[in-house]
DNA sequence: TCTATTCTCGTACACTGTACGGAAATAGAG
DNA sequence: CTCTATTTCCGTACAGTGTACGAGAATAGA
């Protein structure tokens, strides 16, 4: 059962998740590992989107039983965490900073990016949970580290990185979905012949003009870029 | 089985479900409407969350079978995307639009974050789904009306209706993921413990600082807003 | 060797979306 | 009117979900 930030929506309390104690050296030693688990399930999302990830199937694919799997996340919403936090890893958490606050906070945006093209179904992930894993905090960590010249306050920089994550995540929920259409081309020519239907019908004459002009073909990277940069040039100018 | 993304994520055909004939004379009277199964669903979903939402439970509310919602969605994922432009009929689709383009186009932005606010699951279902319901394309051809001031051509704007929309999307999905928080106050403390923890591990400086730093507090509205007025007030700018 | 501890996982249960098919209701044809 | 085609209603059933429970296996220290 996936949450989505509808009441009582609560999460997993973070201390426990992260700072659980180490190794004991009682009892029957553990066949597998968070790590490989986390990492089965995050291969699993990947190759066929977060639906697929259930507990049964990340199981198999780790040659586990399932129950055993709760040796290791206490909850599915644990697993979910896990995986955010795991490919968190894959974020550059040091880069020599340029000094140009607006130029690394750029930088930090493209990697976001990258990472979530890299695994689509980040996007829909963070949209009802945050990860307080220690690969995302490493980047959040980096992140503060470029807003340092702004002399913004804590809260402020914060708050810009947040922002700065449901901006990118957002464009990259979109050009997923964009990209996931394309990949059927019964789908957009069924949904081409509607939206001609439409504006057709006389009440929508901006959409109809809209679709009868060409369509310069931009990148999505393009696209990106121009929005960021709208943004983060526009941050401290007030 | 809610839809992320992930490989494989089609949609529902447009043409079949906003085209679909009239009334047929023929047969028994339907005894429900789609209307009033909708606006359960919504119901459910502004009360408890997405994940409330089940065919069980939204049959129960309409005082139907289970099976029989079938006669009017064929699908979870139709009623889901029914519900987005259900409420998408909240939306003012036509109002007095100043000439001032930026001004209008904030408008829209308000717009789509107090619908947001008004119905927190909207977030995470459009981040996996685009609506193209009459009362969706109603708001686009809008917002299409202010941005004719631009110039743009039809791909351009069109892509800043969807850039925008993410926007929002983004920001209030974490505005709200913050509001259910606090509306926890253990969590809160809990996750306050956990962040000194790690703030003190000397590992994360700038952490440690932004967590020290005062904070203003800055209601959530003020900070969309600049951040909105930061990025509508660069378009057009290059 | 005994015991406490830890991990493994088969079984079971409540819940999900929905395929199937029979019963009920209606409109038009004869 | 009857007959038939069509549509809606919905009980039942089934595969699939997350996970509670508890019995067994493995290990470390006493």
């Amino acid at each position: 059962m996936t949450r989505d930030g509808g009441p009582g929506a609560t999460g997993v309390d973070p201390e426990q998740l992260w700072l659980s104690a180490g190794q004991s050296r009682r009892g029957r030693r553990p066949a597998f590992s968070r790590e490989a688990i986390t990492a089965a399930a995050v291969a699993l999302a990947d190759a066929e989107g977060l639906e697929a990830v259930t507990m049964r199937r990340v199981a198999a694919q780790v040659g586990a039983g399932v129950m055993s799997l709760y040796s290791y996340a206490s909850d599915k919403e644990t697993l979910l965490e896990l995986m955010v936090d795991h490919v968190s890893g894959e974020l550059p958490a040091s880069v020599a900073l340029s000094g140009d606050w607006r130029a690394d906070l750029k930088a930090v945006a493209h990697d976001q990016r990258d990472l979530m093209l890299r695994h689509p179904w980040l996007p829909a992930a963070l949209s009802t949970r945050r990860s307080l894993g220690p690969n995302t905090l490493a980047f959040l960590e980096r992140a503060l580290a470029a807003l340092r010249p702004t002399g913004l306050d804590g809260t402020a920089k914060l708050e810009v990185f947040a922002q700065l994550t449901a901006f990118v995540a957002g464009h990259v929920a979109h050009e997923v979905l964009q990209a996931a259409a394309v990949r059927s081309p019964d789908r957009v020519a069924a949904e081409a012949r509607y939206l001609a239907t439409v504006a057709a019908d006389g009440h929508h004459p901006e959409l109809a003009e809209a679709l009868a002009a060409p369509a310069r073909a931009l990148t999505p990277e393009a696209t990106f870029t121009r929005f960021l940069n709208r943004l983060i040039d526009g941050l401290g100018t007030d």
